[in-house]
DNA sequence: AACCCGTGGAT
DNA sequence: TATCCAAGGGT
């Protein structure tokens, strides 16, 4: 069966729905909307601030996982300016365990660029929104159709999976020339007179009758409109590639103890979790060969340089705590150091008195070293 | 273009 | 348990 759409031709020439058959649709979907809308926090108000915090907590993450967070975060930075004002240590903290914590710095960025190079005044286009930090083509057309009713399309994971069903559209998403194929036939379909409701109502419609897993599509409110369902290949699409598996990584997780506290290292300032805190790590590749206390001799000489300080490591006896990211999995063994309160002038470091209880912003990862440890103690 | 960047829920 | 995936962006 041919698809209504592939990869190398273009959507203008390939939308069959009449002008009719557009405002039908549109109508079916803002009027299912305007009776169904999820009420979520950051719905009350079109705000563009309260839109760009929460489009950037929700980008890969969901609305369940964000909603808590988003009302923490609104309470500690009310306001663009209160957040531009703040240091990157608060707005970590507020972050803290929703992961990919660029989408933070970037946030934080993005609040300091508005004060500082827009005068507090936003710009109201796609185009314009997309020059501040964090803030990619999704983002830029849900703020620009939601705060600012622009029509513009905010092609997330929804809306391809939306589209993609109702058109039978096989291109690859996973691929970034897509984009453009969708963003065409959304462009002609969204409706110009309440565009970010359109957007939203497509993220609403693909987070229940056309969700990825278990759709119900038959009952969907678009059902008519959908070729899919009509074909029997609801659960074809959309196409995406499988990303590759995380490779495994073991490091010993250094707990150093002392009066003073525990010993927690800054992360660098790119990278995996960067800018966090966390227990010092001592990579193990090179020695994997060689038997353990080999193993721990070498770590603890290895450690004693980068710190300046000669600790002595230990097998803490705890099992191996492994955390998986999304292209690595970690598995730490912990090793232990009871030691004086040394001085820190050669890590980017420092004593904590409570692992628990810190304004350190810590990773998940060290959370669970932390219930480790404090589960061998008990 | 391909790869990097977190976490927790669902199955 | 393993796998997928959920309102993506940066480099």
């Amino acid at each position: 069966m041919p698809n209504y759409f592939s990869y190398n031709q273009s959507m203008t020439t390939l939308l069959t729905w009449s002008p009719t058959k557009i405002k039908a649709f549109r109508q079916a979907l803002l009027t299912w909307y305007d009776a169904n809308r999820r009420n979520l926090p950051w719905r009350v108000d079109h705000d563009p601030y309260h839109v760009m915090v929460s489009e950037l907590m929700l980008q890969q993450t969901q609305v369940n996982t964000v909603i808590p967070y988003y009302q923490r975060f609104m309470a500690a930075f009310p306001t663009v300016a209160a957040l531009a004002a703040a240091p990157e240590s608060a707005v970590l903290k507020a972050w803290e365990g929703l992961g990919y914590y660029s989408r933070a710095r970037n946030l934080h960025r993005a609040a300091k660029q508005l004060m500082a190079d827009y005068g507090g005044q936003w710009p109201t286009t796609a185009a314009g929104l997309r020059e501040l930090a964090g803030i990619g083509p999704y983002t830029a057309g849900a703020i620009a159709s939601i705060a600012f009713n622009q029509p513009e399309p905010a092609i997330d994971g929804n809306a391809f999976r939306v589209f993609a069903r109702l058109f039978c559209i096989d291109a690859d998403i996973t691929k970034p020339a897509t984009r453009q194929l969708f963003a065409d036939l959304i462009r002609q379909l969204i409706d110009p007179q309440r565009p970010g409701d359109f957007n939203q109502a497509v993220m609403d419609l693909g987070s229940s009758y056309m969700r990825a897993k278990d759709p119900d599509a038959a009952h969907s409110p678009v059902a008519a409109f959908d070729e899919s369902l009509r074909t029997d290949t609801v659960l074809a699409y959309p196409v995406k590639t499988k990303k590759a598996k995380p490779q495994v990584v073991q490091y010993f997780a250094l707990a150093i103890h002392s009066p003073a506290g525990w010993l927690l290292e800054q992360r660098p300032s790119t990278g995996l979790l960067a800018n966090l805190w966390l227990m010092p790590l001592v990579a193990r590749a090179a020695w994997v060969k060689q038997p353990l206390a080999e193993q721990i001799t070498l770590a603890a000489a290895e450690f004693s340089q980068r710190a300046g300080h000669t600790v002595t490591l230990r097998a803490a006896g705890l099992p191996l705590v492994r955390h998986t990211f999304t292209h690595r999995q970690w598995q730490l063994t912990i090793l232990t150091a009871e030691t004086k309160a040394f001085a820190l002038d050669f890590l980017p470091a420092q004593w904590v008195p409570s692992l628990s209880a810190t304004n350190l912003a810590l990773p998940t990862v060290q959370k669970k070293l932390t219930q480790a440890i404090q589960e061998g103690q008990a």
